[in-house]
RNA sequence: GGGCGUGUAGCUCAGUUGGUUAGAGCGCGUCACUGAUAAUGACGAGGUCCCAAGUUCGACUCUUGGCACGCCCA
């Protein structure tokens, strides 16, 4: 008896036999601290450096970063950006492109100058410009290095040490260098323009310096008194009247000295009101008569017939101003006039509103802005109004108005009205002298950016339209800002209110920045900033006259205030880096990659000033993505409470996972998150973990260069293979394409599915049980080797770390520290794995869609028998009568039963194909070493408990044989 | 209000030129294994394909109109 316990040992003692996976690769990923020891292995072998030196066979790939602003900590916007552009570098990379990834940082531009003027308070003040653009530079700087630090996080690829910022004296002097060019093709004008003005503050304000707050106002149906003789008045509205007014209504009525035309929509009907009781006729909106009806009394008017907008506007009908008596003005359109509230014809007043601008500019309207800095009127309207702040003037002119009747009705009125976000004081909207870009209507320019837009690649397609839509229907570029920080507009003004504003004079400038930068222009004169006495050149007189030549005296000269819209700068990156601060990039870029809103931003900005001057567009493909939304499709906020922060989803999930996130989602749309997503996406990172760990694990003893060997054809190590090639495939045309969600999807469930459900599961037995050198085993290794290799490679653009990590686990293994590379990102994408022949693909076709059958009865069996063990059940392999597969399942047999995860298999012949599965609990005994219920258990007299395999495993094993 | 998009299981996504009973993975539930073990496997339950009309023998798919959400603009 105690003989029989040495020589057939039972239970657990035979586990030491087995062939047990071993691996150092961690099943508890820990990124958080794994992740920083990674970025200094990368950082300590240089690695952004060495990949610019390895060869480039595919030659070089640009993708050239948008600049974010300087200003805060990231958040998921960025970083799904910069992942998905570091995906896009990495995969390049591997492919065999020289791919530098310059990265960018906005560093001027008004909310670094708001948040350094919060800082200051008060004493801004009193401090020289230069003092302030000096505190605005740290304040970016800043940023640049915390936004930075967080980018390499994130395991992204790119020069940090050399990042171009637009406060770069090279980048500035890029800048001006397009503004020069665009310049001499004659696209930059100045004019008049209404801009947000705090009379308070005196000064202008940008959108993002509003705040709005309600406020009380007096509003005011106006009558103009309309001109018109027999042949004008329209007939629709009966027989011509003494007299007729129009009627407006505005809650500004400050504005009405600068009144220059009255809108009307060419869409709407228009009637005249005529009165039962005096001989006063109204001119307003059809829809809107009723209205107007109600604010006088009620009985007292009857409608006209009506006539169109565009009808009567054929009448060109005009009337006079209702506070300069004797000015005619006309009556225009504008698509913009609606019947929501008012009268249907819209008070107009260039020289206060946006929208009446540009009707003026369309009208050649004056932009007449009678209103000086500090809210007073100047002299030029009328004398009751001299010197009085616009503020007081609403009560008077409604006064005024009424003593001429010409006032119809007016009430106190509460709306939202834009305050200014510093003083709270409400703010006006008032004309000021502005630069531009002609980017509107004919302009070559434009035209120019409309072929561009037809020959650059968008992704997606729409894009392409979006960005045609919003060419179709722009303004000219309004480029000037009355800021402080900044690029200057270099244009000086001479005595006279000549302008010098050149080609040649803006290059000298260009010049002068490139060496001192920006900064210089605030602390130098012009004569020292021209380097002349004298100059001579083109001049803009103050009308807007061009003198060819003319000779300025640069003592006489004086600085312009303005700076450039920071968009413009931003825009000149095709110049002002691709040949500028790192010429190595070259121009055009292969790609830009921002959020869809670049359309209105940085890709327009980009396109239009490369247009002003190219023939060629400065990008190839255009990538954009959505926006971050929550769990619910809301978009993230912090006043919603629904934000997530960058610093705490990487404190929780570590990089990989967020990148992981980043890929698994069609950024096209909108891009959800939510603790919950990122939990799961955890969990899916486990499993490709666990996946490759099942895989390294199980090459601790197998070296490829000893022991590779090709697998048999009908195995399922050779279905595993035509797998692998089908992912490769896959992989790759999907990266191609840029569609890195279904990269995850074929990631996730290639290791979900084909690995670990089907081929880590059957080749289980042969791995621990056979021979360590046994050749049914050492295929299986084969393949796991084959499938860790491309699997490695193939997430290596998304799990940047594990990748990595993973691969440093592989050199561990036998034979395999072979290359000086430090890291997976520096090897090469490995060529295709072989196809498989289809007529050994074809055979797993079948079985397949059986197996699921038979894994159906497994767990039939287990509930109504208590089958616990699938090796405690046998598969019946049915084999259809007379089938082409019948001589070869003798190979397939043990497959099945593997794939199954049997105990044993044998054959039947029938009409059908067909598995079943039978409970052999009673049947045969169970091998000791491999568990398997098989007949042969029992038939080797060594080792009785054993199956006739396991025992000749231990036998061999016995004398000392691999 | 306008432009560009999106809407299919709890989640992320497939769904060919319109054609059987709309799929996958995850998650969830139940069970098994305990030699991938804070792992792994199996089975199962989940859908008004945003809504409403229309075209058609037939609509997740095409048309029109709504609704909701996102970006940009007013």
């Amino acid at each position: 008896m105690s003989n029989t316990t040495e020589a057939t040992p039972s239970g657990n003692d035979y586990r030491h036999t087995l062939n047990l996976p071993k691996t150092t690769f961690d099943m508890k990923a820990n990124l958080t601290q794994r992740e920083p020891k990674m970025l200094a292995h990368w950082n300590e072998h240089k690695l952004y450096e060495r990949l610019r030196h390895e060869p480039h066979p595919k030659g070089r790939w640009v993708l050239h970063d948008g600049p974010p602003y300087a200003n805060g900590d990231i958040h998921l916007g960025h970083l799904i950006n910069k992942v998905l552009k570091d995906i896009v570098i990495k995969y390049r990379t591997m492919q065999g492109y020289d791919a530098p990834f310059v990265l960018g940082w906005d560093c001027h531009g008004l909310p670094i100058e708001s948040a350094v003027q919060k800082d200051l308070g008060p004493k801004m003040r009193h401090l020289p410009i230069s003092e302030v653009r000096h505190k605005c530079r740290d304040y970016a700087q800043k940023y640049v290095k915390l936004q930075s630090e967080s980018f390499q996080r994130l395991g992204v690829f790119g020069d940090f040490e050399h990042p171009y910022l637009t406060i770069d004296p090279l980048y500035e002097a890029g800048i001006l260098d397009v503004l020069a060019n665009l310049r001499q093709r004659d696209l930059v004008y100045r004019q008049r323009k209404p801009v947000h003005w705090c009379t308070s503050d005196q000064t202008a304000l940008a959108e993002a310096e509003l705040e709005y707050a309600d406020r009380k106002d007096l509003s005011v149906y106006v009558k103009f008194a309309l001109r018109f003789t027999a042949d004008t008045w329209p007939k629709a509205w009966g027989a011509a009247p003494a007299s007729a007014h129009l009627v407006i209504w505005t809650t500004t009525p400050w504005t009405l000295p600068a009144n220059r035309a009255v809108a009307i929509n060419p869409q709407h009907n228009y009637v005249c009101l005529r009165s039962s009781t005096n001989r006063d006729v109204l001119v307003v909106a059809a829809e809107r008569a009723g209205h107007i009806a109600t604010l006088t009394e009620p009985a007292q008017y009857a409608p006209s017939d009506p006539i169109s907008g565009a009808a009567w506007l054929e009448h060109k009908p005009q009337y006079e101003h209702p506070l300069d008596p004797g000015r005619i003005q006309p009556v225009v359109a504008a698509d913009y006039v609606t019947l929501d509230d008012g009268t249907g014809l819209v008070h107009t007043a260039p020289g206060h509103g946006t929208e009446d601008w540009q009707t003026g500019r369309r009208y050649g309207l004056d932009v007449y802005c009678p209103v000086l800095p500090d809210g007073r009127y100047d002299d030029s309207v009328p004398m009751f109004l001299h010197g009085q702040t616009i503020w007081q003037a609403n009560a008077v002119v409604a006064e005024h108005l009424k003593e001429k009747g010409l006032l119809l009705f007016s009430q106190e009125f509460n709306h939202s009205y834009p305050h200014c976000w510093r003083c709270r004081k409400p703010v006006i909207f008032r004309a000021t002298e502005q630069w531009f870009v002609r980017a509107s209507g004919q302009s070559s320019l434009l035209q120019n950016a409309r072929k561009f837009v037809d020959s650059v690649e968008w992704i997606p397609a729409w894009g392409k339209n979006r960005i045609s839509g919003m060419l179709d229907t722009r303004p000219d570029w309004c480029i000037s800002r009355q800021r402080t920080w900044g690029v200057p507009i270099p244009a000086f003004f001479d005595t006279e209110g000549n302008i010098l504003f050149s080609t040649k004079s803006i290059r000298q400038v260009a010049e002068f920045v490139r060496r001192h930068g920006a900064d210089a222009w605030y602390t130098h004169t012009p004569q020292a900033i021209l380097s002349a006495e004298t100059w001579e050149d083109q001049a803009i007189t103050p009308d807007g006259e061009v003198l060819p030549h003319h000779r300025f005296n640069t003592q006489d000269l004086r600085k312009g205030g303005d700076i450039l819209d920071v968009w413009f700068e931003s825009g000149a990156s095709h110049h002002a880096v691709l040949e500028g601060t790192h010429p190595q990039l070259g121009y055009p870029a292969n790609m830009y990659l921002e959020g869809s809103d670049q359309h209105r931003g940085w890709f327009q900005a980009s396109l239009l000033e490369a247009a002003g001057y190219r023939q060629e567009p400065p990008f190839k493909q255009v990538l954009t993505h959505g926006f971050v939304v929550d769990g619910q499709g809301r978009k993230m906020s912090k006043s919603l409470g629904n934000d997530i922060k960058v610093s705490d989803a990487l404190r929780d999930f570590g990089a990989d996972v967020l990148r992981l996130w980043v890929s698994s989602i069609d950024y096209q749309h909108d891009i959800p998150c939510s603790k919950d997503l990122l939990t799961r996406l955890g969990e899916s990172y486990r499993k490709i973990r666990n996946t490759i760990r099942y895989l390294l694990g199980n090459l601790y003893d197998f070296d490829p260069a000893q022991h590779a060997c090709a697998p048999e054809p009908h195995s399922v190590d050779t279905w595993m293979l035509g797998e692998l090639s089908d992912l490769y495939a896959g992989v790759h045309d999907a990266y191609d394409r840029y569609e890195f969600h279904r990269v995850f999807r074929l990631l996730h469930d290639f290791c979900n599915v084909n690995v670990s459900a089907i081929y880590a599961k059957a080749i289980k037995d042969r791995l621990y049980c056979e021979l360590p050198n046994a050749p049914r085993r050492r295929a299986s290794q084969t393949v796991c080797h084959a499938i860790l290799s491309q699997l490695v490679q193939l997430i290596a653009p998304i799990l940047a770390f594990t990748a990595d990590e993973t691969w440093q686990a592989m050199r561990q293994l036998p034979g395999q520290a072979t290359t000086t590379a430090a890291s997976i990102h520096e090897q090469p994408f490995l060529p295709a794995p072989p196809a498989i022949a289809e007529e050994l693909r074809a055979p797993w076709q079948l079985f397949m869609p059986l197996i699921d059958g038979a894994l159906k009865q497994l767990d039939t069996l287990k509930r109504s028998d208590g089958l616990g063990n699938p090796l405690d059940a046998e598969v019946v392999v049915v084999i259809a009568k007379g089938h082409p597969l019948s001589e070869q399942m003798k190979f397939y047999g043990p497959e099945i039963e593997d794939v199954l995860g049997v105990g044993y298999h044998r054959f039947e012949h029938g009409d059908l194909w067909a598995l079943q599965i039978h409970d052999v609990r009673n049947k045969y005994a169970s091998c000791a070493r491999s568990w398997k219920r098989r007949p042969d258990v029992g038939s080797d007299r060594q080792y009785p408990d054993l199956s006739a395999r396991d025992a000749a495993v231990m036998r061999q094993l016995g004398a000392g044989q691999p």
